[in-house]
DNA sequence: TCAAAAGTGTTCCTGGTACACCCATGC
DNA sequence: GCATGGGTGTACCAGGAACACTTTTGA
């Protein structure tokens, strides 16, 4: 017994997915759409949302399709319903960023290949709908978040050198940040566990390797600890 | 011609509408639902997002309707999308979060008779649907929020004292404050414009009056200024 | 004269910021 | 030996936090 009989919007989801490179630069995947409108355009990966589904889980279900990783920092970002945003009808979406580790994700993505590709933040196609804004509105929402959440290490493979970590937030905010007070500042929190273990193969002296310790992040946010960079 | 065949959940809009007396104590608006199901129940107001009207323009429609008020500040909060969230049927909401100053209210709200009604937030009865989750996180994007940008001022009348706008932080916040370093901290950035008023009818001294200088405040933020109470 | 809020400065301490050099490694 | 990052300590300064008393007004 549906109780609302006037025509309804359709309703998806949209995910920006953000990647952090060894080059220290920021990506976002993208798809080429194969169909009007916009054909042969890119635009952030995504689909409709089924009936049956919450709308995280169609979320989900699209980055899973899409990158084939499980397990992933994803997070609601907007919703975008103006009237005229899809020329073929009435389309309301729900747009999520997810941050995920490229390491990781390259394994996978060798396997099938897909339409799929990574683009530099600062050397962007243009998008299709109403693509560019949605980005736009979700880069601004990981500058932000990541500096009172400790959200930046999803970017990073699970062991990581402070290096890697200072470049990950310069890239991110976009401004350069001094060595010596970085480390103190990440240091005193008390949220790294120092590994035994040194990067491996590179061109310079190595670098003590460290993870991000979850475990200790819960017990300091309790006693009211805040993170802040 | 409809692009998707399938099933589609059916989308409204529910606001949460904050408002702050004149006995420090922050408000929220909610109805009486006269339809089953919750009959009876208290609720947040919302309806339907039209086929013809954004989702923005649909919270405002219903807000309109609601308050009778044409200004006032309106954020889009989270986008609820469980798929057992409504009993009857599929039901994907967007929540949006509004800010009232409950003075100008009271004059219109007076005229027509409505089963709308104020309840002090540590107050409140049982809500229908999930309307406490989204309730719960209005009030902690506002905590939030009213922390890194002047929107505060939206809750009190045009002219206020400094008295009335630590009250505001300090029930917004949960937590008194020090009305010297409050009044320094608020008065040195430079966007409260002082007014030759003091109060009238108050049973003790008179406080100066002030109002928010929007125009300063557009004009540091171009500079890179940062509200940060 | 009492109650209620208005109004006002100083001290201390923490935490941010600026800043430069030697070390280890691979090529 | 050169390039690349690894790794480390100090001095200064600004801004947050703690704190108490006199004044004004109306009831």
């Amino acid at each position: 017994m549906p109780t609302y009989k006037y025509p309804r919007p359709a309703l998806t989801v949209d995910c920006v997915i953000f990647g952090f490179d060894r080059q220290s630069t920021l990506k976002v995947m993208l798809i080429q759409r194969k169909l009007t409108p916009f054909q042969g355009s890119w635009a952030l990966p995504g689909g409709f949302v089924r009936i049956d589904e919450s709308i995280e889980a169609a979320a989900l279900r699209e980055l899973q399709e899409e990158t084939g990783l499980e397990k992933l920092f994803l997070e609601q970002l907007y919703t975008f319903g103006a009237v005229d945003r899809d020329p073929r009808e009435r389309i309301v979406t729900v747009a999520y960023y997810a941050l995920i580790n490229l390491e990781e994700y390259v394994v996978k993505a060798a396997s099938d290949a897909s339409d799929a590709a990574w683009f530099a933040i600062d050397a962007l196609p243009p998008l299709a709908f109403d693509h560019d804004q949605i980005l736009l509105i979700a880069l601004n929402r990981l500058k932000n978040k990541v500096q009172y959440e400790p959200i930046g290490f999803e970017l990073l493979p699970r062991k990581f050198t402070l290096f890697q970590l200072q470049k990950l937030y310069e890239t991110i905010l976009g401004h350069e940040l001094d060595k010596r007070n970085f480390r103190k500042k990440i240091l005193k929190m008390g949220l790294l566990r120092e590994l035994n273990e040194v990067q491996q193969d590179v061109p310079h002296r190595a670098a003590k390797l460290y993870e991000f310790d979850e475990v200790a992040y819960e017990q300091l946010r309790e006693k009211g600890f805040n993170f802040e960079i």
